[in-house]
DNA sequence: CCCAAAAAGACTATTTATGTCCTGTTTAGT
DNA sequence: ACTAAACAGGACATAAATAGTCTTTTTGGG
């Protein structure tokens, strides 16, 4: 249960590699993926996603690349993990819709809140200044 | 992420309601099935799996069915969660096996160690007989 | 023996995960 | 303008996990 996934993982490898790299250079997707070992073309939709939400920022064309969108300090691992995972959902209760019928006199539902905002918290609170070691 | 499948959560609405009955009452896998609005196929092989680990004890031929293995207060929800749904395992290399090479030298590592961590700890203080309100 | 009830295993359909491949678009440099 | 470098986006493929269903077997009581 509560598995990341390889995408998750290979995301999360991606960008710290960034991070750790001058922000003024731009880095190549080959580059990372052989550096983070993740199959190029696989990494390439990972970031993607990043790009579409601003975590980094691409440039196209020769001389291209990859550079973080925002100073390391300022992204935590929280935003990586859902940049490609979707929300932090222990169980479908915790969405905010109306998932579930019983929620309201649910005693199991508090503990599903409670693992969702300890989970966020954690990650949360991680940057990736943090995860790069700078 | 970190998703209760329908068949953790299944489990736990079954076992919540054998525990909210008398201790020395079998309970009909139909009547569960129907209360907790739960196929009952499927729930079938969710109690065939904690009859195993001893969580429910069961009883077969006329008269059978299904009560609880153990004291309410002595189930954690922990248990029951790890019974259907495996361990919680935020990332492969929180495992204890050598899943991943990177382990002794990665700075996301500690960080899972403190996800599962937590959210063990936070299922264990749980146990049925504070679900089932008694 | 007959019936009730769980155990066990085979089977199926749908969705998610984990990629690959191909084509297009942008851009720097000659 | 042309070319090569580099990301963008969509279609495709395969495997595994999820969410069940169905059938048969075993067990116990009357
Ligand atoms: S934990 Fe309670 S509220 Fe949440 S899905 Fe289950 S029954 Fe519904
Ligand atoms: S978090 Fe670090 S140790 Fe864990 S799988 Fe990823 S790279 Fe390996």
């Amino acid at each position: 249960m509560m598995d990341l996934t390889r995408k998750g993982e290979y995301a999360i490898r991606g960008i710290v590699y960034l991070a750790a790299r001058q922000s003024d250079q731009v880095c190549l997707l080959s580059d990372i993926a052989a550096a983070v070992d993740v199959p190029q073309t696989f990494l390439a939709k990972i970031f993607q996603q990043f790009s579409k939400i601003g975590l980094v920022r691409s440039y196209r064309g020769t001389g291209g690349g990859f550079v973080l969108g925002r100073p390391p300090e300022k992204i935590t691992l929280l935003e990586v993990v859902e940049a490609v995972e979707g929300p932090i959902i222990p169980n479908r209760c915790v969405t905010g819709e109306g998932e579930c019928s019983r929620t309201s006199s649910c005693n199991v539902h508090p503990v599903w809140v409670k693992v969702q905002t300890q989970v966020k918290d954690i990650l949360e609170k991680v940057t990736l200044k943090d995860l790069a070691g700078l």
